[in-house]
DNA sequence: GTTAGCACTCCCGCTGGCTGAGTGCTAAGT
DNA sequence: ACTTAGCACTCAGCCAGCGGGAGTGCTAAC
């Protein structure tokens, strides 16, 4: 792996100046141009030299010869572990981030849906967050009701304070003392069980039940196997106008790509999943160029960071646009705000 | 306004010719390929000398001198009133749409949120469906719920066996049988209300009681007034990429209008309203070209239809795509699948 | 009233020249 | 040994000019 030992300070102070160059551009950059906006005291050839090495190493490229250069994937990378250094957040960013926050949010999704939001906003990119899958949530409460001969509603309510409902066609009518046991049942039994393990949790216990308790059970797992179960966990995505903006995503292929991209959210929800697994520390991940199992899509780029509740990592929020982003401002925002999301969380869930 | 006696009957034929190309290939038509497309007996220079009356009367333009002509929105509208035969659905296709509403749906908004899927896939363009409006929408179940100490849930359910949930947090403890009889309260009053009127109908009975129902009454209304309205009914919109796909919008301007009109979905359902007011027929209502209150789009049209519950309009499913659509085949597809849909409704809502 | 013929218009794609930004290389300077 | 000035070279982007093709309008003949 690259460290960053690789480059002596000048190839640094030049790799740096050409991201930053090419990052407010997004034209490529050439030895010229280096020496005007950054004073390096070097002159435009010298700075051809060192341009030329940092190409063999793989951290520049040039898009045809004779045009300047644009960074590579690698260029990026080394960017954002070595020569970057993280923008604070002024207290009037903090402080409106906050403010967002002090509304009223009842419950996780509106937390997230909100928090996206407030990414594509404050960034000007897409705002990217996952809300908590079922495997991070526990059953809080969990009632039954009639609302007609044949029909019921369940209603779970979990620890995030979500609350989903599902209404059931039933063949038999079912009286309300039984849906009073019923519901008494499942609260018994599912308390705090795992959002994605309730029919399992009842099934579990079906066998040791007998006669009448076994009826009651038997209803139960019925109307779970009909129960409301992302299987995938949810994904806000607000803000996706933004990236068509970008110069990048002009050609219509491109945007048509991203397009797809936003259409079809298992790739992106996949991508947060391994971000969230691959990265240990605490800070943001970054992640650089294509995403796995999509086609094209090679110059998108997305900046995430995790939430906790409990101290528990439960799901990731981010912001997504082109490769070719200002990184040094939005790993300062992302990561304040997966904090004030974790507290949040944190509050919302006792 | 155009009457069909406004033309004779070469002129329909030739108008007709030329739009039916024009939707096909979306390019330009000529004289010469008039003749050589349709039989129609004639010589490229009588058709010319009609397609330059057509010209006139404001039925064709051209886009430049010497070039083919294609319909104006007026020819359009001419085509659709007096010329295009309805082109029925086959069997097969009938299958279909029946087919894909024998799944279970629970309530309107599954029902009509398939809807815009089966539309955009059967016509490949864009499948719009408007979910019943709080106007057209009665309370059938209401109930109230605690789920923590402070925190109570929600949940109304209407007549289209939608469930809506909202939890409040409140400041006071309120116990077990004063929620028991606030859901006693609540839905003595508020059976059978529509959902736009729901405080309204509170407010005014709440003068007419005394102490201790007048507490109820104005907790209840305290609770509604946090309640889930939709001010816009909600719209279903699905398979927006299909748009994307057509020649007229491979420009990146045009595209990203119609990205935003696809973000900005209040003028859509304005869109759906003016079409549901102004048509008292029952068959579709074709809306084309520009839509108000947008800036460009141009070229777009709308094929809707209302769909009934109990012989009442209310709401509208359709499909939207470019100017340049196979009308005759949406129209079938967009009146048939109302009717599917209005039968599905009126069983679901009793 | 219809049609053939003809001149005309205009889009579109192709080519070629020009410019400007940028590079690589070499030779001279420190 | 490194740095720098100079120079030749490359290549995208732009503009102009040039047919070709599709289509039109008009006129004269049928």
């Amino acid at each position: 792996m690259t460290d960053a030992r690789d480059l002596n300070e000048r190839e640094q102070r030049i790799l740096q100046a050409v991201v930053n160059s090419y990052i407010t551009t997004a034209d490529p950059v050439g030895s010229r141009s280096v020496v005007k906006r950054f004073e390096l005291g070097l002159s435009p050839a010298t700075v051809r030299n060192v341009m030329a090495d940092l190409e063999e190493m793989g951290f520049l490229q040039q898009i045809h010869t004779s045009s300047g250069r644009i960074p590579t994937d690698a260029g990026y990378r080394y960017y954002v572990n070595y020569l970057m250094h993280v923008q604070e957040l002024t207290l009037r960013e903090r402080n409106r981030i906050e403010h967002e926050f002090t509304e009223k949010l009842n419950d996780a999704d509106e937390v997230l849906q909100h928090t996206s939001q407030l990414l594509a906003l404050i960034s000007n990119q897409a705002g990217l967050a996952e809300a908590p899958g079922d495997s991070h949530a526990y059953v809080n409460r969990i009632e039954v009701m009639a609302v007609g001969p044949h029909r019921v509603v369940m209603l779970i309510v979990d620890n995030y304070g979500r609350v989903r409902t599902q209404t059931v066609n039933l063949n038999e009518t079912v009286g309300p003392e039984q849906l009073q046991s019923l519901s008494q049942f499942l609260n018994d039994h599912l308390y705090r069980v795992r959002l994605d393990g309730l029919s399992q949790a009842i099934e579990e216990r079906l066998k040791t039940f007998l006669d009448e308790r076994r009826k009651t059970a038997e209803l139960a797992l019925r109307l779970l196997g009909l129960a409301p179960q992302h299987g995938r966990t949810q994904l806000f995505l607000e803000g996706a106008g933004h990236l068509f903006a970008q110069p990048e995503f002009q050609g219509v292929d491109r945007a048509r790509e991203v397009f797809d991209l936003f259409e079809e959210r298992t790739v992106l929800t996949d991508m947060l999943r391994n971000a969230l697994l691959d990265e240990k520390r605490i800070s943001c991940s970054i992640h650089i160029g294509r995403i796995d199992g999509s086609k094209g899509l090679e110059d998108i780029s997305v900046v995430a960071s995790p939430y906790y509740c409990k101290d528990e990592p439960i799901g990731m929020i981010g912001i997504l646009g082109p490769r070719r982003m200002p990184y040094s401002r939005l790993t300062s925002i992302v990561d304040y705000t997966a904090g004030m999301v974790s507290r949040m969380l944190t509050r919302l869930a006792r």
